[in-house]
DNA sequence: GTGCAGCTGTGATTTCTGTCACATTGTGAG
DNA sequence: CTCACAATGTGACAGAAATCACAGCTGCAC
């Protein structure tokens, strides 16, 4: 799997390093890359497939932050591993995922010494908070009809399909919200127009 | 108002540059320091006073995110200054307030040279982002009352005082709840010898 | 086929929150 | 003191969402 087509920004210099120092790993779908307490050791770049990025609640309430996809990476692990401490939030690989880990240790050196990297840390530092933002923004603000509209349509740019496989549990899980619920707005959604419903499926309109 | 000893981890060489550079301001208590959508030319640093940083919502909503007090500085200001980006939130200063505003241009130079600077930008990152996190915690986890006791908490270790002066009202917008619902559940902590209720004045047992 | 498990639909009920309407109380200006 | 205004208390009601209880349906294993 050619990597440096994911990350183009990237300068030969930092490439080199990269190349010579980090891990690839791969995680099946549905497997816990990361959860809340754990230490870091590394920072993680996405190359292929989705990893989605979560909140724990004390007993068990899930709340879904976003999804990281190729050419991205996690802003917390890299806070974290900046300082090395522990995360505060869970990662899930979505889909059969390849990640390039980055041992921390090297974090300082890279940002000192390649541009196209320290670039990219402030990138992704900026668009992880915006997105933070927005999902702050979303729960403070809106009701659940809204919230749910606001859902399938990241979901849907996400994955770049116009039809959801998801179940409405998933749906209500990812919303902290429940079955019954999601599935009332969405009758209601379907009413109309927005989207048709099938079993395990939603198709956008 | 020496300023070097609100950032004692501040190398010499910094110092000097900020010195040099940076602009000292003043707000009032109750003036706006940034509104949203504004450009932003320069990063500011919090020497004395408070700073509110919130988002407002379409139609007047306000909604409270963190505070910043001395010592501390405005991570989406750091963020958009060195993409030299427009702000996505507000910024009222709570008391009579001094800033330091270092400008945009000066960002990429300091991260370079100064490791102290460096390492401020990346703990201020870090301290946001586990703020907004626990922000996000709160609206998604919890009901009002325990994102109230949350909020006076929080207030009571800012200001360092066990006597809070803030009307129902200005909670219920930091909330963005109403005024009724705040003071009920301030009357039920009241019930509870959680805390003690007068006029413009709430005093934490 | 039978049976089972996992989705989905729906009604009834309850809790939380927001909203409206109004009464009461404290405080400062004049 | 008096008036005006801001802050607070309270009851009634409406709507959103969570919860409980079930029923029907689909698809898979056997």
């Amino acid at each position: 799997m050619d990597w440096k087509k994911i990350f183009p920004q990237f300068e030969p210099g930092l490439i080199e390093v990269i190349e010579k120092e980090a891990v690839q790993r791969s995680f099946k779908a549905g497997e816990i890359i990361m959860r809340t307490g754990q230490y870091i050791k590394s920072t993680a770049l996405v190359l292929q497939g989705q990893i989605k990025i979560y909140r724990e609640n004390h007993d068990g309430g899930e709340f879904l932050m976003y999804y990281l996809g190729p050419g991205q990476a996690c802003a917390v692990s890299m806070i974290c591993a900046i300082q090395s401490e522990t995360s505060e939030i869970m990662a899930k690989a979505e889909e059969d995922t390849e990640v390039l880990m980055i041992p921390v240790q090297l974090m300082d050196d890279l940002m000192n010494k390649y541009k196209s990297w320290y670039q990219f840390v402030i990138q992704t530092y900026r668009s992880r908070f915006d997105e933070l933002l927005s999902v702050v923004d979303n729960i403070a603000f809106h009701n659940m009809d809204e919230r749910l509209e606001f859902y399938l349509k990241r979901h849907a740019d996400k994955t770049r399909k116009k039809t959801l496989e998801l179940s409405h549990q998933q749906i209500a899980d990812d919303l902290n919200s429940s079955r019954e619920v999601i599935s009332r707005l969405l009758k209601k959604m379907e009413q109309r127009n927005l989207v048709k419903l099938h079993r395990n499926m939603i198709e956008l309109m």
